[in-house]
DNA sequence: TTTTAGCACTCGGGAACATAGAGTGCTAAA
DNA sequence: TTTAGCACTCTATGTTCCCGAGTGCTAAAA
């Protein structure tokens, strides 16, 4: 993959790149000459640019227009021009992480709120996943009434998230009946994955909890929908609104707006192959082809084998250098405050 | 606000906002006489035309285009010409039951599904809200420990909602202190509304957690915070992506994503004031103004004081004959699914 | 061999203009 | 009170023309 481009090819399509990432428009030879300080001349660059364009690192828009980076061209430049290490000010820094002090602690509202904080930083869209990991498993039940007839059970994840999920049963529920339920669930059910329950397992649970336990199967069957679930992340999508900014045109913000309908292939396509940030181009998405549009995703670590990730979706022509650096930051900040690493306190209000 | 309109514009007016909303194209006289079986010539409706538009009812967009009903046509409409009276098809009620009886019974996703799926079937965006009353309480706390030095404080509300919010406390849990929290949180917190707790009320229940009951502060904070928030109904919006079908045009796209960002604004539009579905024009909202676009709003009750409201977000021409029975309908499924009363079984995964 | 000046060429976008058609308001007759 | 008839208005569409930006190519310069 590979691509021998000498030295003063990377530089151009480096400016093309930063240029027209600053105003969108297509870049000509004149203002490239005027961006090199006028060292070299513009016919030189236009040879440059044919020989680039030729390689299928830039288009034409039409013929008089000047250049743009082609998909294959930020591929490039994001697999070679870009400086990897790129580290954000210290004002920035501590931006983000009074923003972090501000957020309450549970996982499902940190991510929401990380999520809503990046957008509004960037002025772009954020996903962002709570953490799970491989074999996630339920580390203790409780049940409550809720209602004459109704119980709700909560479950605490491996990864010290809550969740719920209420049961009707069909009959009126006497004291003692909840902590039963509970103690039930947690002999059988606790820390055990999903695919190691089988079906008479569940029976043998029903049997514990007495009385023709066939009756309590509505609480049975919310406790095992919870661990099923346990390790699938939520997802969070913040700064829906700011798609009009960036979206290139009409029939890619159409895509865009299904793209984020479809929770699922939001988490597939966030979700980061490897360990460093990853760019995935709007047309490279076999989907949802988004032309003009580009996601960065990061994972985050939480500690004890969790992991999340957060996303940005933008337009392909962003500031890298500048935003890059702040998804990473975001990520580590994430990290920390899930496996509870920080000093992160409790919100005050008042 | 009564207007002195004979019966014939009334016909007029509701022709007009029929055929409009048939294909949103400016409706003509000669269209509107084909409308009425040539019963009356075209020149005879030109006059009823000008009239209507003379009294503000119809506007031109522009000399020789056909008339569109204005904002205050519509309203005249709504209030006058809309029979109120309509009923959803057996077929159709049928299909809404359905979609009810595969959802979960927790009333937090219940909300949200139904969010959905009327989106869905309409093609529009949908707004719910979680039931809350006036004086919502907390009926039940309980903690659990989540982590080394983290506990989540769970509470049921009066609704039967269940919510979390975890604390982080400075030292690590032993065995038995989460059962001693929550007697505490109990004993003082419940069956209380946010404004009858007092500072010196939330310091006794401090000092009732014992061992310098300072230091249990962040989950008194959590519990606190839990009650103050019961009374708050969650908002969801879905089908957000289907504004682009019938958004009419890219200023009025800008407002409305902003609106739906701004959840407290959404909420606040989408709370009925009275009993009965409301309809609010864009062209009336003071803060976003989206001309073209319309909400629907409709309470829905779920027994022992709890509402909550759904609401339809759509073109000002949609079909409200077929719309507001959908909305009317869910309402009252979402009322019986809440309180209960409905043979709601819980959904069969496997 | 590489760079540059010069120049003809291409193409998109905007202005100016013409035209067709939809729909109106008005008048006068039914 | 209704209607036929007609002049009028305005938009949308298409055509032509032209400007300017930017290119590719060639030939001279370095």
């Amino acid at each position: 993959m590979q691509m021998p481009i000498d030295d003063r090819k990377q530089r151009v399509l480096r400016a093309i790149v930063s240029l027209y990432s600053d105003d969108g428009e297509p870049v000509g030879s004149g203002l490239l000459a005027e961006h090199f300080g006028r060292a070299v001349s513009s016919a030189t660059l236009r040879n440059e640019m044919a020989a680039l364009t030729k390689l299928g690192l830039l288009e034409q828009p039409h013929t008089s227009a000047g250049r743009v980076p082609s998909a294959k061209g930020y591929r490039y430049y994001i697999d070679n021009l870009l400086d990897t290490s790129l580290k954000l000010s210290e004002s920035e820094k501590r931006a983000a992480e009074q923003a972090f002090r501000e957020m309450d602690y549970d996982p499902e509202r940190l991510a929401q709120s990380a999520a809503r904080a990046l957008a509004d930083w960037t002025g772009y869209t954020v996903v962002a996943t709570t953490p799970k990991s491989e074999d996630m498993c339920i580390a203790h039940f409780e049940v409550m009434q809720v209602g004459r007839y109704t119980a709700a059970v909560l479950a605490v994840t491996g990864a010290g998230g809550v969740r719920t999920r209420t049961a009707k049963l069909d009959f009126e529920l006497r004291p003692g009946d909840a902590e039963r339920l509970a103690q039930t669930l947690n002999e059988h059910l606790t820390f055990r994955s999903a695919a190691d329950v089988s079906q008479p397992l569940l029976h043998a649970a029903a049997e514990g909890m007495g009385a023709g336990g066939a009756v309590f199967y509505p609480v049975i069957s919310a406790a095992y929908t919870l661990l099923k679930e346990a390790g699938r992340p939520n997802v969070y999508l913040e700064g829906q609104q700011n798609v009009l900014g960036y979206s290139p045109q009409e029939e890619c913000l159409r895509t865009l707006m299904e793209f984020f309908g479809d929770e699922e292939a939001v988490k597939r396509f966030i979700s980061p192959k490897s360990e460093r940030t990853t760019v995935l181009l709007g047309d490279e998405m076999p989907e949802y082809r988004m032309p003009g549009v580009c996601i960065l995703s990061k994972r985050y670590v939480a500690g004890g084998g969790l992991t999340g990730a957060i996303g940005i979706v933008g337009p392909t022509r962003m500031r890298y250098r500048e935003v890059i650096p702040r998804l990473e930051y975001f990520a580590l900040l994430l990290g920390q405050c899930m496996s509870g690493k920080t000093e992160h306190g409790q919100r005050q209000e008042e």
